[in-house]
DNA sequence: CTAGATGCAAATTGTTTGCTGGCGA
DNA sequence: TCGCCAGCAAACAATTTGCATCTAG
């Protein structure tokens, strides 16, 4: 059994709750994701392997698994229309929205993190997690509007 | 006639919108308010300085003043239950919210304006907003769990 | 067996919209 | 007068919950 899926049974037994077929199935697509995925996405897969699974169940086993520190929910676009997830053992990457042409840049940068630290140095604060996100214009769109690129996310870039 | 008004009058003629008696009221209420709101307390102030005022046009006309820049939204807690707003003269406050006590703790960063350099600077984008939602625990919660204080915002705290 | 989990549908919450009468320019 | 606006209530979308049923342990 893969880290994920011990991590998770344990976690569920621990809570007093029970490995149910469902369960079982939420878990391991979670182990082969790619570590981040919306609530509506996650769903539709599911189903697509076990009729058997509902929208309920699926709110219900995340918010589990979030209180056992193995996923964190976050959203990407200032408007926060749609909730998204990733597992904990992911970096956690942090999105930019355009206005103009609602395509989602996803980045890292240190500076999330100096600004953690910053708040634990100086106020005391212990921080789980963080909630960045930026809008604007895109290179693209600084001069002339372009078309619609809603929810296609470009692979996270680095920053020094 | 003062500042906010008046950006406010000319964003709604420019338009080609009309200067209602609601409206009128809900500007004067931004102009001397202490910049920073959410809409239900807003729309309660509202109905006690004239009960006709529907929480409708309160959304409406937030949304106009959004489009002009005079305002803008953000959220302040990391599951975003509701949305506030805060006049664009302002400078704007970040958040930190406690996972045991709810408190809320609002704080400037030059790191959040190094963060928003940095983007312009080595993706090319130009930043108009950002919702910076962190949590966590506060001190006071650290050792001992501690009463709720929901909503509970604490001045504003100017980090290095 | 029995507490916990499930699916379904109804409830909730924050926000937007359709409609009809009203009123600002 | 004419068309934008208002209030109201219904619509919405995302998430949660109540309930009767089912099942893991």
């Amino acid at each position: 059994m893969s880290w994920f899926t011990e991590q998770a049974t344990e976690a569920i037994r621990n809570a007093g709750g029970r490995m149910t077929a469902q369960r079982k199935l939420l878990i391991a697509l979670l182990e082969n994701s790619d570590g981040e995925f919306d609530v509506e996405t996650f769903f539709h897969i599911a189903r697509a392997n076990d009729s058997n699974v509902s929208i309920a169940t699926v709110y219900r086993t995340l918010n589990i698994l979030e209180a056992a520190r193995l996923v964190k929910q976050h959203y990407r676009s200032r408007d926060h229309e749609r909730s998204y997830y990733e597992l904990v053992s992911k970096e956690p990457a942090y999105h930019f929205t355009c206005r103009a042409c609602h395509k989602i840049i996803a980045f890292h940068s240190p500076l999330v993190q100096a600004l953690e630290r910053q708040l634990a140095a100086e106020l005391g604060l212990v921080v789980f997690g963080a909630c960045i996100c930026l809008d604007g214009l895109c290179p693209d769109c600084q001069n002339q509007p372009e078309q619609d690129k809603t929810d296609h996310v470009s692979p996270t870039l680095l920053l020094a």
